[in-house]
DNA sequence: AAATGATGCGAGCAATTGCTCACTAATTCA
DNA sequence: TGAATTAGTGAGCAATTGCTCGCATCATTT
């Protein structure tokens, strides 16, 4: 399984070109949603891109980097959409803020579940480059900077730990909710940022029985 | 891709054949999580077990076969340790009983990591057979228990809805703390119990402001 | 118009895949 | 003992896969 190199073969430089390169990412996004990564492989996205597999190949080293790319664009519109939506936000509260974080998350995974659950799934397997690095870490800034600005009502300093915590717990409630129905439920946004606050506000030994045991089954 | 007959095809008879199912299952099992279902192909499964490709046919009818069953017993496994976690601790706090819950949940994740995350998203994908609805019914109707004993606390009446946030929550940031590291963090089980305690405590409609807006962007 | 390069093509190779089938070996039963 | 049943084998087929390469077609520059 040569899945070692990962970046972009060669730039398009006329018009044409670009197009190509649009119309197989398009395709094989819609081969990864439809097929899932069972039958996502070249030759069908050459296909149903309606372009040859050689075309294909000139601007892609190898199936991993068709992916790669796909991850990239997507992980690229969440940072841009996370950074303008805090950035708008700056003056309303914190849970209106959250929930309007939530509303991106509920659209980006609504629009495509299964497209978004298989990029999901690749990105922890790729070795990804600097890029997502830098998208995530674009993410962590500015959801950072928003906990800093509600720091007082927050139970704890905000922590690197909190961000990704807020993250993870957002994606999974949002995509299992994306994978059950067809329409997002009535009341996820409200579930989520329930949660997100429940997390945030409640001090860590909120219990006041058995506080510091550490050894469990 | 004929990916749609699930069940056992023959069972085993004699002790030996029983060694041979548990060998293969095994084997699938330690594939799986090393290469991952890229790499994970019959061939490599029965060369692995140091048994034929025929004598794993013998005994699932197709690949897919094969990871429901390794699906199977995970489930099943994991229905075993927590309706007895819950009768167990039955008198105990609630914030107890849900940290018990989450050291079932860290303790199957850092078993095996990789094999967990591809268990749970072929999981997804795969035609899932009355057997694991059975066990995720018996896992539901435990937790449900739980809930109920200590409906007191709670912020609103246990909704079968909860359950599975909860299960969501708690597996989500479990999963990422797996794949994260080698070792579960100092605070994780505290930090999922605090989640989840929040998620329970706290009422519907904590904030005053923006109660009832159903549209977002 | 001619030269140069960028773009596109698609047959097809080498490798891998899921899976079958004709067969042998072990076990159980009579 | 010897048939009958169960278990195990592995060469290899048919299909699919990722990917290359020689060649045709376009666009741009001179």
């Amino acid at each position: 399984m040569p899945r070692i190199d990962l970046r972009q073969r060669k730039s398009p430089r006329q018009a044409r070109s670009t197009d190509t390169v649009e119309t197989i990412l398009a395709a094989a996004a819609r081969v990864l949603e439809r097929e899932s990564l069972a039958g996502f492989n070249t030759n069908r996205v050459a296909e149903v891109a309606g372009v040859s597999v050689g075309s294909l190949y000139q601007y892609f080293p190898n199936k991993s980097a068709l992916v790669a790319a796909l991850i990239d664009r997507h992980e690229s519109a969440l940072a841009a959409s996370i950074e303008s939506c805090v950035s708008t936000h700056q003056d309303r509260s914190l849970r209106e803020a959250l929930l309007a974080l939530v509303d991106i998350g509920i659209a980006q995974q609504y629009a495509r579940p299964m497209l978004a659950a298989a990029l999901d799934h690749e990105e922890a397997r790729l070795p990804l480059g600097p890029r997502l690095r830098d998208y995530e870490q674009r993410i962590g800034a500015a959801v950072m900077a928003l906990l800093q600005r509600h720091a007082a009502e927050l139970a704890a300093p905000p922590q690197l730990n909190d961000v990704q915590d807020i993250f993870v717990i957002a994606k999974a409630m949002i995509e299992a909710d994306a994978l059950a129905g067809r329409m997002p439920s009535a009341d996820l946004r409200d579930r989520v940022a329930r949660t997100l606050l429940g997390y945030l506000t409640t001090r860590p030994g909120a219990d006041p029985r058995s506080a510091s045991k550490g050894s469990g089954a």
